[in-house]
DNA sequence: ACTAAAATTTAGACAAGTCTAAAAATATAT
DNA sequence: ATATATTTTTAGACTTGTCTAAATTTTAGT
C-alpha cells in the first residue's frame, strides 16, 4: 500500500522515463517533484524495498513491472478525473491539473471504474493524452511536436507536451485546442518562430518554444 | 489550512457536540477516529492553538464559529459527494461511506460549487442527512426515530441515525429505504420490537435497536 | 590522466501524528 | 467524606517525510 508520497515519486518516475530510456536521475525526480536530492535518495531507498523501482546507488532508477503498474494506475485515475472535471463541471482544460493531483489519489477501484463507465470510457484526457485502461495497457500516442512538420501539411492539434495552466491558457487565447485544423504557412528559420493558419482562415504567429510543446497528427 | 486529520477531528467533534450540548469529550473523540485518548490530547491543543476549538484542561471541547465553519465545509464535502456516487455512479447507498470519507478532503472551492451545481443542488444525501450551503447554513432535520412513533401513524422514511454498511445493507434487504411508505401496525411491550406495515401490503418485524435508527417524517 | 564541477549520498535534525506507560485530575459509590 | 474507578494529561519514544551541511562518487574538461 503506497502512500500518497510515495504515489507521487512513482509517477514522477514514469514521466521523466517516458523521456530518457536510461531512468530517471536523482536530480531530475527532485526538480519534478519540487524537493530536495537528499530526500529523493531516502525515498529512493524506501521504493527500491518494496521492490517497486530498480536503484542502484548513483544510477537512474527506473520502474519495475509492479512499481510501473502501480503508476499508470495514478496516471489513469488523473486522466479519468481530468475528463470529468472538463466534460461534466465545464472546467476549462488549463484549470483541472491542481485538483485532479488531489483526486487521483482516491483509493477505490470500483470508484475510478465506475467513474471510467459514467465518462463513457474516454481514451483521451482534455490535453490529448492516452488513458490506460484497467490493466495498465496505455495507447501509444504517436503525435509529433508541430516545430518538427513540414511546411504545407495539413495537421489537427492532438495535444500537448506542456501541461502549465499559463500555456493552455495561451493555446485558449489563440484558438489551438485539441482537434484544431492547423497548417503550416512558414517557418522562420532565424528563430524556428511559425506561421500557422488556423481553420483555414485564420493567420498566427507562434515561438519555436510552443511549437516544441504542441503535438500534432496528419489529417 | 487545516491537515486531513486535523479536519477529521474537527467533523468528529461537530458530530459529537450535535449529540451532547456540552461538547466533545477526549475519550468519545477517541472512539470516534479509532484512536487513542493521549493522541486526542496532543491534537486538541494543536485546535485550540489555532482557536478552532475552545479547550480547557479535563473538559469537554466546543467547536469555535471558525472550527464550526470547517466543520460544516467538510459535512458539506462529505454528502455532496455521496450524491455524486449514488446518483451518478449508481453506487448503493451502503458503498458509498469509505469513499466519501476520502473525497471530502480534497480542496477547492471551485469544485465542491461545481459539483454542486451539477448535481442540482441537493439538499439531502443519500440517507436523508441534509447539505449544509456554501455559507455554512444547514437545515435542522426534524425527523423522529421510528421507536418514538404511536401506532397508527402513517409514515415516510427520512433518514438514518446509523451509517455503518451493515445496517443499511439490512434496510435495503426489507425495503426500509429512504422514502418508503411505513405504518407502525404494532409495538412488542416486551421488547419494543415493531410490526410495520410497509407499502400498504408487506408485513415487517424489526427490532428496537433497528427502530431507534431509522427516522421518520408524518406521511 | 588528473583535477574541477556536478550529482548523489550520508549524517543529523525537525515537524506531524501516533503510541505506551505512568501521573494527575475528576467523578462515583457507599 | 473518602476510597476507588474513570478520565485525561504528561513524558518519552517511534514513523514518515522533509531539510541542511558535509562527504563521497561520478562526470567532464583539458
Amino acid at each position: 500500500m503506497s502512500s500518497q508520497t510515495q504515489e507521487n515519486y512513482l509517477k514522477c518516475i514514469y514521466k521523466i522515463s517516458e523521456k530518457y530510456a536510461e531512468g530517471a536521475s536523482t536530480n531530475a525526480i527532485a526538480e519534478g517533484l519540487e524537493t530536495k536530492p537528499a530526500t529523493v535518495t531516502d525515498m529512493l531507498k524506501k521504493l527500491a524495498a518494496q521492490k517497486l523501482i530498480n536503484y542502484q546507488k548513483y544510477q537512474a532508477v527506473t520502474l519495475t513491472p509492479k512499481g510501473r503498474k502501480a503508476a499508470l494506475n495514478i496516471v489513469r485515475n488523473h486522466r479519468l478525473w481530468e475528463v470529468f472535471l472538463v466534460d461534466k463541471l465545464k472546467f476549462s482544460w488549463n484549470e483541472v491539473h491542481d485538483v485532479a493531483e488531489q483526486l487521483e489519489h482516491i483509493k477505490s477501484e470500483e470508484l475510478i471504474n465506475r467513474l471510467d463507465v459514467f465518462l463513457g470510457t474516454p481514451k483521451f484526457d482534455p490535453h490529448g493524452d492516452p488513458i490506460p485502461n484497467k490493466a495498465g495497457k496505455i495507447i501509444n500516442n504517436k503525435a509529433t511536436p508541430l516545430n518538427e512538420s513540414k511546411v504545407g501539411l495539413k495537421l489537427i492539434v492532438a495535444g500537448v507536451s506542456e501541461h502549465s495552466t499559463d500555456f493552455l491558457a495561451y493555446l485558449n487565447e489563440v484558438n489551438l485546442t485539441l482537434g484544431q485544423k492547423v497548417v503550416v504557412k512558414k517557418v522562420v528559420a532565424f528563430d524556428q518562430s511559425m506561421q500557422l493558419i488556423i481553420n483555414k482562415k485564420d493567420i498566427l504567429f507562434i515561438s519555436h518554444q510552443v511549437a516544441k510543446n504542441i503535438l500534432v497528427v496528419c489529417q
